[in-house]
DNA sequence: CCGGATGTTCACCT
DNA sequence: GAGGTGAACATCCG
């Protein structure tokens, strides 16, 4: 999915909704609703609700509805949110900026007109009926040392592998993680639970002070490190040579010189 | 043509 | 139990 940058710019947007009233739903695609849900029970229960608010953890948004009801919206790599035909992001990496009706997964219309409709070309996100956060770990975007350290403790994984686990921090993607490790200057190769304390603190700024740049310049792929994610590509410190190899099941890349 | 890609989940290994 | 791997999803891009 976008990460958890992108999801906020997603939770901004539907803001929009709250107050509106729900006048019909459309779940074209089964595959696409989780948890057991099916469209029948949807159209059954959504219309008629008011949505009252939005709330997000990690890459999980949710939109909270009145009578206790909510809804939650994963995005995948490639999923994106529209409000009354509008996009908060127009364009995510590997995914164009086209809306083939086809690719429209879940809609919600609203009474007096507009509409939340997900767009997912590869069908790698969905929709949950009353999700929660259990599994989930601590935000990303307000990660206390605290919590860093009960997510690495006493593990033998890659640093990198952990940084991604969603159950022990929650909003982490690839490029963010890479952003991170590089800024931080850890090697994300390093055994999570060996790093210093020093160590520990120094990422623990660099998580919260990356995703807070990164809002601020516009999503996960504008880091100082992301042009330079490509075969051949150079350290944007140094001038080393990157290393790319697969950590935790992802493409990383980091720099071999000042990343220990 | 082929391989990968902002992700998650699950089965199946070691 | 802890980790790792590969598959699946479907489209775009180099």
């Amino acid at each position: 999915m976008p990460e958890l940058l992108e999801v906020e710019y997603y939770r901004r947007l539907a803001e929009g909704t709250v107050g509106r009233r729900i006048a019909a739903v459309d779940a074209p695609d089964a595959w696409y609703l989780q948890g057991g849900v099916d469209a029948g029970q949807l159209a059954a229960l959504l219309p008629g609700a008011v949505v009252a608010g939005t709330r997000r953890r990690g890459k999980l948004l949710v939109i909270d509805l009145d009578g206790a009801l909510a809804l939650g919206l994963r995005f995948g790599m490639a999923g994106r949110l529209l409000v009354d035909g509008s996009a908060a992001i127009e364009k995510l990496e590997y995914a164009s900026g086209r809306d083939e009706p086809a690719w429209e997964r879940f809609r919600l219309y609203f009474d007096g007109g507009g509409s939340l409709v997900v767009v997912d070309p590869r069908r790698l996100g969905g929709v949950s009926l009353d999700p929660t956060f259990d599994g989930l770990g601590p935000e990303a975007a307000t990660l206390t040392l605290g919590q860093l350290r009960r997510a690495l403790e006493r593990s033998g994984a890659p640093l990198k592998a952990r940084l991604l686990d969603q159950h022990r921090i929650a909003g982490l993607g690839n490029l963010l993680t890479d952003e991170i490790l590089w800024r931080a200057r850890l090697d994300p190769n390093r055994p999570a639970g060996a790093l210093g304390d020093a160590e520990l603190r120094r990422l623990q700024r660099v998580v919260r002070s990356t995703v807070g740049e990164l809002d601020t310049r516009g999503g996960s792929h504008t880091g100082d490190l992301y042009g330079a994610r490509v075969r051949g590509g150079r350290c944007p410190r140094c001038g080393a040579g990157l290393t790319r190899a697969q950590v935790g099941g992802r493409t990383t890349f980091w720099c071999p010189a000042e990343q220990r």
